[in-house]
DNA sequence: GCTTTACTCAACCGCATGGTTGAACACGAG
DNA sequence: CTCGTGTTCAACCATGCGGTTGAGTAAAGC
């Protein structure tokens, strides 16, 4: 209904296929074309077809010509778009949750937490 | 069809959606109940409780209760599954790209080129 | 105990999507 | 020009999805 009029839903919606998904890894090792890509799934070349169709409208593949062939060619940049969005939400959510995690370490008067093993190392600096 | 079996279709095709996305996002700032949520866009409440179903089988959210209310709340681990996926076959694609710059760099003889050249724009050389 | 508030479930509708098959198009080789 | 290969277009079908309305459930309040 909403024909997906921005570049992010039409990314997301691109790669919740798992055929999809399946092609565009195969496509991170190198160029291919679409009967290459049709090969090893058991729909019709054309069913393939219209999947690439998506992925290119979807901005993460380009299609040139070879002679009858299209190769296809995978294009990193889109994944920066979806890389940023995720991890700017999972940050906030990430430190709403050590600061939960740190009001409770206050309000039980507990000394030593050992329940946050997080990787990233920020300073959760709210003690007042 | 295939009924999304996987987390990462669920997760994408949840993500997909515009008005989800918009929810995750205000989610990202604290949790919030299903009326909170529901304000600021002009559909039923029914549909945004139906969002909610979708972003919680994803595992994007989850819910719990207070009175009447269902605090819904921000799950950001699913997001690593997301990132992992992405920068796996970004870092592959990109490894590509470099190595198809520094190919055409050999072939053409430039000298002194810093590979780490990371324009936005980049021109396709269909050089053949 | 009935009402109000907050929310979910159920049935339905219109459209998008993924699949199919058959035809058409684009290009290289005879 | 004709044929073969590679790919897309067109029509169609079944299912899924986002939306609706109406009814049902859970908990607080009078």
């Amino acid at each position: 209904m909403v024909e997906h009029e921005d570049r992010l839903s039409r990314v997301f919606s691109a790669l919740a296929d798992p055929t999809r998904r399946d092609m565009v890894a195969r496509l991170a090792a190198g160029d291919a074309t679409v009967s290459e890509l049709a090969a090893p799934y058991d729909v019709s070349l054309q069913a393939v077809s219209k999947h690439l169709k998506v992925l290119e409208e979807a901005g993460l593949v380009s299609r040139s010509r070879d002679a009858q062939r299209r190769p296809v060619h995978l294009d990193a940049e889109v994944f920066d778009l979806m890389t940023k969005w995720i991890e700017r939400y999972r940050q906030q959510a990430e430190e709403r949750y050590q600061r939960l995690d740190a009001l409770l370490d206050r309000l039980q008067g507990r000394a030593g937490t050992d329940s946050n093993d997080n990787t990233d190392e920020q300073s959760k600096g709210a003690a007042g």
